[in-house]
Order: structure tokens, then C-alpha cells, then sequence
DNA sequence: ACGTTGACCTATA
DNA sequence: GTATAGGCCAACG
């Protein structure tokens, strides 16, 4: 497989539905990287500059706090998109978050 | 090829 | 859902 480590991370992140959350982990694994979580970051950082939508909102860390939150523009952004699908956000961290999570490896199972 | 960096995760106190 | 330490993987200079 030649496509690139961050095509992988697009479409994972892009096949999170409406109103549900994931975490870097959960992609990093579901790719195969396993503990390549921090490179899932990176990838998203350079989804900046790519021409994909790539939902990264909708991706947050094990604790659901919003840590890329600070990477925005601006950071509130991030909160409001949240809100805008129905998640809510306290003091930047994901309300229920166990119950928005959304395993890539589930594909929608609860 | 080596060292550093990064939107992380787990373990321990 | 603190603080600190160590480890994981991939990309960049």
C-alpha cells in the first residue's frame, strides 16, 4: 500500500458521522500503526494545507479534551463546530464523550 | 541515515 | 479529565 499514511487518516476521519467524535488512538490502530497516534495528529496538522475536508474537529484524545483545539483558527472554531452537531463542549472537553465516541473499527455499531 | 518534533497514550505518584 | 516520566510511530531538516 503506497497511499500515504495521511490518505489513511482523511478518510477515517472523514468517515465519522455527524454528530459523533473519534480519538487519534482509535484511528492510529484501526489504521495499523497501532501507537502511531501522534503521527495521526501530525497528519491532521497537515490537513491544513491539503485541498480534503478532513473533519479534524471531530477528532480528540483519549480524554476528549479538545488538544487540537489550540491548532485552530481560531481555536474557538473547533467549539463551535462541535456544538454546531450537537456535541457538547465544557470547558473544552467533550460532554459524554463516551457515548459520542465513535470507533472507526465499529463502523457505526454501538 | 540521524536527531528533532508532534493535535498522543499508558503508567505511576 | 493533575503532574511527571517513558514509549510509541511517522515525517522533516
Amino acid at each position: 500500500m503506497q497511499y500515504d499514511f495521511f490518505i489513511k487518516v482523511y478518510d477515517l476521519v472523514k468517515s465519522v458521522p455527524y454528530g459523533r467524535v473519534t480519538t487519534y488512538g482509535a484511528i492510529a490502530r484501526c489504521i495499523g500503526s497501532g501507537g502511531a497516534a501522534r503521527t495521526v495528529g501530525w497528519a491532521l496538522n497537515a490537513s491544513h494545507h491539503t485541498q480534503w475536508d478532513v473533519p479534524a474537529h471531530r477528532v480528540v484524545n483519549r480524554r476528549g479534551m479538545l488538544s487540537g483545539k489550540c491548532h485552530f483558527n481560531p481555536p474557538d472554531l473547533m467549539n463551535s463546530l462541535l456544538e454546531s452537531e450537537g456535541i457538547k463542549i465544557k470547558d473544552d472537553y467533550v460532554v459524554d464523550f463516551d457515548d459520542l465516541f465513535w470507533d472507526p473499527s465499529h463502523r457505526g455499531s454501538h
